[in-house]
DNA sequence: CCTACCGATCGGTAGG
DNA sequence: CCTACCGATCGGTAGG
């Protein structure tokens, strides 16, 4: 009972489908940065790539999965691109300021996603929400291990100085516009820098 | 034709409605800082005053009139608090550093409402959005006044600096617990201290 | 401040 | 992927 799907090309037959899921996860993913998770409607989504409404849940079982796999697509790059910039610094220091401006140049790409999502997600959406801290919390885990191997003035707190130094990258976007006078990479590479001097050992302090 | 207002107490009569009104804005405070401005809708908010949804319209002419007037109490009440911190201050930096704890205690107590306001509410809400920008503009012009007074180390930017510390002071409600080893003044006066050692002119950089 | 209601919009579904 | 539709919820209003 061998049954070719009517005229599609056989090479072709699973991957179109894929496409335009990817099409939908881009464009939400736009329109999410815009107007927010609550501010975007599945029809918005839709009528941005010509779908009715109802289509939509061809392709994803609902609104918050499709949150879900946008999220994780735009932390997973975050990771690699953050992961490949610290292969290239030779010291501590030097890497964790690699690091900065690989973050900070992905939030400003992804115009903020991450951040718009995660932290600012109201509380009682249970199960979705601690599924977003995972992700989060798994890409962070990077930084952490970034700042145990700083060597640091004492009483300078390495947990302390890590969440200064991501919560300050993390606020950027909000002020940053590019083509002012400083590149993604040099508020990135300034906030390091800032830091550091007083904050590494062997500073006078 | 005097017509006394049948038995309601005189010297009460315009200020229960009033009252009545303050309850509305602090309940409505208390809700959007848990559930965003979108998560709330006007029946969550009569509701938690034992109204009914029509009557909201009795104090407010609409749901955003409600949260400007929100975003203009929590404002004004850091710029109070944070211009009588400097005040103690007898130094730049000291009155950086009270400033900084004043503005992030602030943020704690007012359950980081100005934040997730501010910078989170999307973009097409024309009118209103500039009536928010503005009323933070004012205040953190203080800042911008306090980082005119310092005395920095040649290379370092005063805008990049208050950018930095402001980011991450509002970024940390999102991870800051009270009752945890650190208080809200002792990550404020980190922050700033972990700045103020290679910034400062004179330091060895 | 209540009663009673409006039009609009939402996420989602059945059946093809 | 479309057609046709659901129940729920939203901000807001008229009239008292």
């Amino acid at each position: 009972m061998a049954k070719p799907k009517a005229a599609s090309p056989d090479d072709q037959a699973g991957t179109k489908r894929e496409n335009r899921r990817e099409e939908l996860l881009r464009k939400a993913a736009d329109l999410i940065a815009q107007k927010g998770f609550e501010g975007t409607s599945m029809r918005d989504i839709a009528s941005a790539v010509n779908m009715l409404p109802g289509s939509l849940y061809y392709h994803f079982k609902s609104k918050e999965e499709m949150l879900l796999e946008i999220h994780q697509r735009v932390v997973d790059g975050m990771f690699e691109r953050v992961e490949t910039a610290i292969a290239a610094g030779h010291t501590p220091w030097e890497q964790l300021e690699n690091a900065s401006v690989a973050h900070f140049e992905g939030l400003i790409e992804s115009r903020n996603l991450v951040n718009i999502i995660s932290p600012n997600f109201p509380e009682e959406r249970g199960a979705l929400n601690e599924q977003i801290k995972a992700h989060r919390s798994r890409y962070e885990d990077i930084f952490r291990g970034l700042f145990d191997r700083l060597d640091l003035a004492p009483g300078v707190s390495k947990n302390v100085l890590r969440l200064q130094l991501l919560g300050a990258l993390n606020f950027a976007p909000f002020w940053f516009r590019e083509g002012g006078g400083l590149s993604a990479a040099d508020v990135a590479r300034q906030f390091t820098s800032n830091l550091r001097h007083s904050c590494e050992a062997g500073e006078g302090r």
